[in-house]
DNA sequence: CCCCCTCTAGAACGAACGCTCTATCCAGGA
DNA sequence: TCCTGGATAGAGCGTTCGTTCTAGAGGGGG
């Protein structure tokens, strides 16, 4: 971790290879933030998780907090626009695709032992009346990945003002599925979603 | 505020006339942590807004944070089964009824500028590693809310295994569409959600 | 060779945190 | 009349919070 940190972090980010600094640092945010929220995640703390100094936090996010926050929320936003994409596209049926991203969900949930919820939904929840930022970057967050669900049914023929209804649906539900699945830390509210969701989607073919 | 505290606060609760100190603190706890969360609200602020003392507040919750936020779910769980009860009796066909439950969670969280979101979520999240207590009144509260709209469906006529899934889903959809709305300050996730729902509901009879 | 500039390093600040503790108040029973 | 015990009151504990600040490390360009 030297003077070349900038240029590493931005070249590699799917191997194994160290990350840079600042990479590392919104890594942990993220990961951090969507276990215990906003509030409930100290700087102190992901300094220390991303192996950096407190130095070099305030370094990369003049803006503090709030500032991290919102690049906790942009990361989360990515990762999850990732596998909603490569979800969505390995499947044939629309609807058949909809449940895969249901199991997905529910498998990478379990995974995590009921912890490791929606990164955007636990950073942003409780900063509504502090930090606007923060709830743009969850807003901006839900539309992209409504887009990407809308996208895929209307390439399924789906008609264009149904697309747009069903995508919300479907992200809603998921999300509310999500939670309700980590606090009962059971799949069941994610699969009976996923196969709902694939009904609702059908009826509209 | 004397002596007669105790039996004051089992006694009033619908009429205007003044509350017990553990009922205002209780009421404030929940509409704090419903608004900023369970570590974004300090136990100052809620005696502040409840006006009540650090005293009476570890008086009445010696179990401290912890204790007064499971107690702070709890009033938000009978707060929602309430209205749940009434609003899907209020309408002669079940789809109708739960439409009509979409609508009267939008008008509230506009009435509120987009501010009171599901209490139970809002105080819960981001607890899962701290507070085991919180997340089993969190879900004892969705199972509730649950059961509320699986009886609902059920006199209506729809098989035991449908009415226990639909539950889900309606339940869940809901809770991320309200989230969504609070977050994009709109109340369009939230009647989209209500139409599909009706959909979906109907689409069982 | 040395300056410069990005990045690292962590001590220190005031404020707020959850919680403990002692003191006081006051209605009802003996 | 005094006593008892639930309820109120708030100063103060140690800790942690987000943030600021100064100091140093170290490689590339003049």
């Amino acid at each position: 971790m030297k003077a070349t940190t900038q240029t590493e972090q931005t070249a590699q980010t799917g191997t194994g290879a160290p990350l840079g600094t600042r990479e590392r640092i919104v890594r942990a945010a993220s990961r951090l933030m969507q276990r215990q929220g906003y509030e409930g995640t100290g700087i102190k703390q992901i300094s220390r998780e991303a192996e950096a100094t407190l130095g070099s936090v305030y370094h990369f996010f003049p803006g503090g907090k709030q500032e991290l926050a919102t690049e906790a929320i942009r990361h989360g936003d990515r990762e999850f626009a990732d596998t909603l994409r490569a979800v969505l596209d390995s499947e044939e049926d629309p609807a058949a695709a909809v449940a895969a991203t249901a199991r997905v969900v529910a498998e990478e949930l379990r995974a995590s032992d009921w912890v490791d919820g929606c990164p955007v939904t636990a950073t942003s929840l409780g900063t509504a009346t502090t930090a606007p930022d923060i709830q743009r970057a969850a807003a901006e967050a839900f539309a992209r990945w409504r887009g990407l669900v809308e996208d895929r049914l209307r390439r399924a023929g789906i008609g264009a003002e149904d697309a747009h209804d069903l995508a919300h649906t479907v992200i809603h539900t998921l999300e509310g599925a999500e939670l309700a699945a980590q606090v009962a830390r059971s799949d069941e509210p994610l699969l009976i979603a996923g196969r709902h969701l694939a009904r609702l989607v059908d009826s509209y073919r």
